[in-house]
DNA sequence: TCCTTATTGACATTGATTCTCATTATCACT
DNA sequence: AGTGATAATGAGAATCAATGTCAATAAGGA
């Protein structure tokens, strides 16, 4: 990991490790203040603006991805090796709650990966990543409609 | 359009007004601030807040589209009644240059509709809309690489 | 071990969005 | 058309995520 972090102009510090094995360990859509937060605990020297600098790091180097939720802060998530892990988000408008989906992930790369093709021709873009979130209204916000 | 905003419990008022004629006719995915400056030179009375009320109150009536690109600031795009307005988003990661794209809708509908069904299904969600964005290196950007 | 310099952490700052509240304007009802 | 209850507004303050500043620190090659 030591190598990887080279490619990217960067030395091997404790609180990139840290955040680093972190992110490694937890569960997705963190935001910067729940990593901060939780991270204090065994790491109380990091400060915030380690945090924001290490994520953005690690997106760079793919190791994470960087999500843009439309709750005013961007959260944040650990990108698995395994192609297994690859997932989508269903979010509801009104609570925030997150539900990570993996269903038709087989369709829909075939269909991401004729659209990447397409779109990378036309528009003469390198094309890097996709996001497919559906919005709605969850169980309990459902339930709660009413009063 | 009266009676529409009065579903949402609300009067029709001159800013309200001036801001969904504004959104019908301009381009897409315009920040607060943009909608704001712009409307002012012919509404120089509406405030800030009242533009930040009125999208929200528009996305919530289901006119505008919300977009929340990772930029630091969401952006909205009036929503065309008619369905061939339909579009997704391609993203440059490196300047932010968002392109609209319309390939292959068709059978992204099927794949969509699908998905919703049994997303609805197994999480008891009421699925509202969707997003799918494409992220990547726009040509600019690629041609400025080795500097 | 030493030296260069990338990295850090505390703090200040920015900037988008939301809140507050006195004032204004809409519209249902006369 | 006039009136009154109150929804909506606008100016400015407040909030809060994210970024910038900079002196102190630490990584890692020599």
């Amino acid at each position: 990991m030591k190598d990887k972090f080279k490619e990217y102009a960067s030395r091997m510090t404790a609180p990139r490790e840290a955040i680093l094995e972190f992110m490694s360990r937890s569960s997705t859509h963190l935001s910067a203040k729940e990593i901060y937060t939780s991270l204090h605990k065994k790491h109380p020297g990091i400060g915030m603006s380690t945090v924001y600098r290490t994520l953005d790091l690690l997106a760079r180097m793919g190791l994470v991805t960087k999500l843009a939720l439309g709750d005013g802060q961007n959260r944040y998530e650990f990108k698995a090796k395994d192609k297994s892990d690859h997932h989508h988000h269903l979010i509801c408008t009104r609570c925030g709650t997150i539900i990570n989906y993996s269903e038709f992930l087989e369709e829909e790369l075939t269909l991401v990966r004729k659209t990447e093709k397409k779109l990378a021709k036309k528009y003469n873009f390198i094309i890097e990543d996709h996001n497919i979130e559906f919005l709605g209204i969850c169980e309990k916000c459902k339930g709660s409609e009413k009063i």
